[in-house]
DNA sequence: CCTAATTATCTTGATATCAAGATAACGGTC
DNA sequence: GACCGTTATCTTGATATCAAGATAATTAGG
């Protein structure tokens, strides 16, 4: 064990208290989320300087990385953000008030929105995402590729139950 | 690549439309993040069973964890949390209206207050936390014992970049 | 001691989120 | 072609959260 962290005390006292109980699940499920909530706050870090919040570039990105003219569905963005469509709608509502996004008719479906970037959005998505990867990039700087490959790859694992 | 998850079609979006950046950290910290957001679904699932919230978990296990008498300052179920000041005040409120916890003032410092474990709460929390271990097994199940714990150790050195 | 800075908790006001329901259009079936 | 279950989006109402500030007690310095 070459450093001890926050889980490793969280653990130890779950195991003094419920010495009964296999708490295995517990090492790997208490630093998933802790992490989560970690880079929550590191990433809006990261976005500050570019005076963008968290949740709109879940959106904008989702929108970028569709590439082509950069048109989603509320209901693909829905699907990709994992948030709700009341969340989505008055997203959507606020980065039309910024100029990121516009509202367009689905011409293949008349109940049917097209959210598009608009130019404003994909320069403040693209710059967010420069810093978001940079940031990201010294998070990782300790760990060595072949660790780091070995780790996204048990992520990967971990994530096909939830599917 | 044994199998494929939706990072990997991110990722692979991502490589299309930005091929200048190097997207290694998103193979790992997207994971993440989506793994953090499916597991709290999954536990507010497991909980649902037994009538408790998130929330109320988050608190109410911190104070199981303490053991002796059950008891916290706020400031401490803050920092154990990562929630601000207002949020536990009013955490403690509701779970003070269930009936899980009391507020006694501190005998050291006038200023201070002890949250404490309830039987009630005490009982409440037992029976969320086996729902929980039982319900996160399952999730590893896939998982051989040498690759979970190959995965707590990486996950660890990914953490103190953090703290 | 007395003051100033710090610490602990709570209050206030604004806001993002969710769950549930409303509205409208689609698509298959009879 | 009319009906009906499904799908897509938006609306509404309630609520949990946060940021900033208020209050009160402690601690450290002079």
């Amino acid at each position: 064990m070459p450093v001890r962290d926050e889980v490793d005390d969280l653990v130890e006292a779950w195991t003094r208290e419920r010495s009964d109980l296999d708490l295995a699940p517990v090492e790997v499920f208490s630093r998933i989320s802790r992490l989560a909530r970690l880079l929550d706050l590191a990433r809006r870090k990261a976005f500050a300087d570019h005076d963008i919040e968290l949740w709109e570039f879940d959106v904008l990105a989702a929108l970028r990385r569709a590439g082509g003219d950069y048109e989603l569905s509320p209901g693909r963005l829905i699907r990709e953000t994992l948030v709700t469509s009341g969340t989505m709608t008055n997203r959507v509502d606020r980065l039309t008030g910024r100029g990121f996004v516009e509202r367009l008719p689905d011409p293949n479906d008349r109940r049917g929105v097209l959210v598009r970037l608009t130019p404003d959005g994909r320069e403040a998505v693209d710059g967010a995402f420069e810093a978001l990867v940079a940031a990201e990039r010294d998070l990782l700087a300790e760990l060595p590729a072949k660790d780091r490959r070995q780790l996204a790859g048990l992520l990967r694992r971990l994530m096909t139950p939830f599917s």
